[in-house]
DNA sequence: TTCCGGTCCA
DNA sequence: TGGACTGGAA
C-alpha cells in the first residue's frame, strides 16, 4: 500500500478509536500561539497552570503580554518550563506583530502560507513545529504538523526510513489528504495531528506500547476475509 | 530517572 | 548531530 494511502487509514482508524479531539483547546486564536510556545517539549497539563496564570493577569490578549514586565512574564509561565527562553520568545512575538502587522493577528493570517511561516521561523523560539501549529491552529492556513510522535508513528509503521527529515514527514502527511476537497484541508490537518498526538501519549513514546493500540497491525491490516 | 504536543547552537 | 535549556509529574 502507498504510504499515504496507508497514512489516511491510520487517520479514519484514529477517528472511530478516539473520535473528533476539538483541537486546539483554547479560547481566541492568540491563546493558541500562547500554547504553542509553552506547550514545546511540554506536557499539556503543565502548560495548562501556565495558561491559567497567564488567565488570572489578563495577559492572554496581545495588550496584556505586551504590557507585562518580562520578568512577571517569566513567573507566570514557570510551571511549564524553559521560562526565560519562552517569556523572550514570546516578547519577540508580540514585537513582531506589533513593528510588522500593525499588533494584529489577523493581519499575520491574511499573508500567503509561505510568507507568514517564514515570518514565523524568523523568530527566536520558533522552529518548524511551532510555527505549522500557529499557522494550522491559530492562523487557518492549511498545513501538515509535524511532531515526534508522527516522526514516530510513519517510522515504526514502515511508511518512512528512521532518519526521515522534518519536510518529507510533512509532505508525506500533505500528500495524505491531496483527494480530499481543498476546503476540507485545515479540518483534516487539525484533526490528523489531535490524533497523532493521543495516540502517541497512550502508545507511541520513546518505548512503543502496541498493546491495545487501534494502530496495531493486526487492527490496521485486517485478514483478507473480513474484506467484503 | 524518564518524559513532556522542541529549539538552538557548537 | 549531540547537548543544553527549565520545571514538574509519574
Amino acid at each position: 500500500m502507498k504510504p499515504s494511502a496507508k497514512l489516511h487509514r491510520i487517520y479514519t482508524r484514529l477517528l472511530t478509536a478516539y473520535g473528533p479531539q476539538r483541537w486546539w483547546p483554547a479560547e481566541t486564536a492568540f491563546e493558541v500561539v500562547i500554547g504553542a510556545y509553552l506547550t514545546q517539549n511540554t506536557s499539556w497539563r503543565a502548560v495548562e497552570k501556565s495558561i491559567a496564570n497567564l488567565a488570572a493577569a489578563h495577559c492572554l490578549t496581545i495588550d496584556g503580554l505586551r504590557a507585562v514586565p518580562e520578568d512577571e512574564l517569566r513567573t507566570l509561565i514557570r510551571p511549564s518550563g524553559y521560562m526565560i527562553r519562552k517569556a523572550a520568545a514570546l516578547k519577540a512575538f508580540v514585537a513582531m506583530l506589533d513593528r510588522d502587522h500593525a499588533g494584529r493577528l489577523d493581519l499575520l493570517a491574511a499573508q500567503r502560507t509561505a510568507t507568514a511561516r517564514e515570518a514565523l521561523l524568523r523568530l527566536p523560539g520558533v522552529g518548524p513545529e511551532t510555527a505549522d501549529a500557529i499557522l494550522l491552529y491559530a492562523l487557518g492556513h492549511p498545513v501538515a504538523v509535524v511532531d515526534e510522535y508522527l516522526r514516530r508513528v510513519v517510522t515504526r509503521h514502515g511508511m518512512l526510513p528512521a532518519k526521515a527529515k522534518y519536510l518529507e514527514i510533512q509532505s508525506l502527511a500533505l500528500s495524505t489528504f491531496a483527494g480530499e476537497p481543498i476546503e476540507s484541508h485545515v479540518r483534516h490537518h487539525n484533526e490528523f495531528h489531535a490524533l497523532i498526538v493521543e495516540v502517541g501519549k497512550r502508545h507511541c513514546g520513546p518505548t512503543p506500547r502496541c498493546a491495545g493500540c487501534p494502530l496495531a497491525e493486526k487492527a490496521l491490516t485486517p485478514p483478507p476475509d473480513a474484506i467484503p
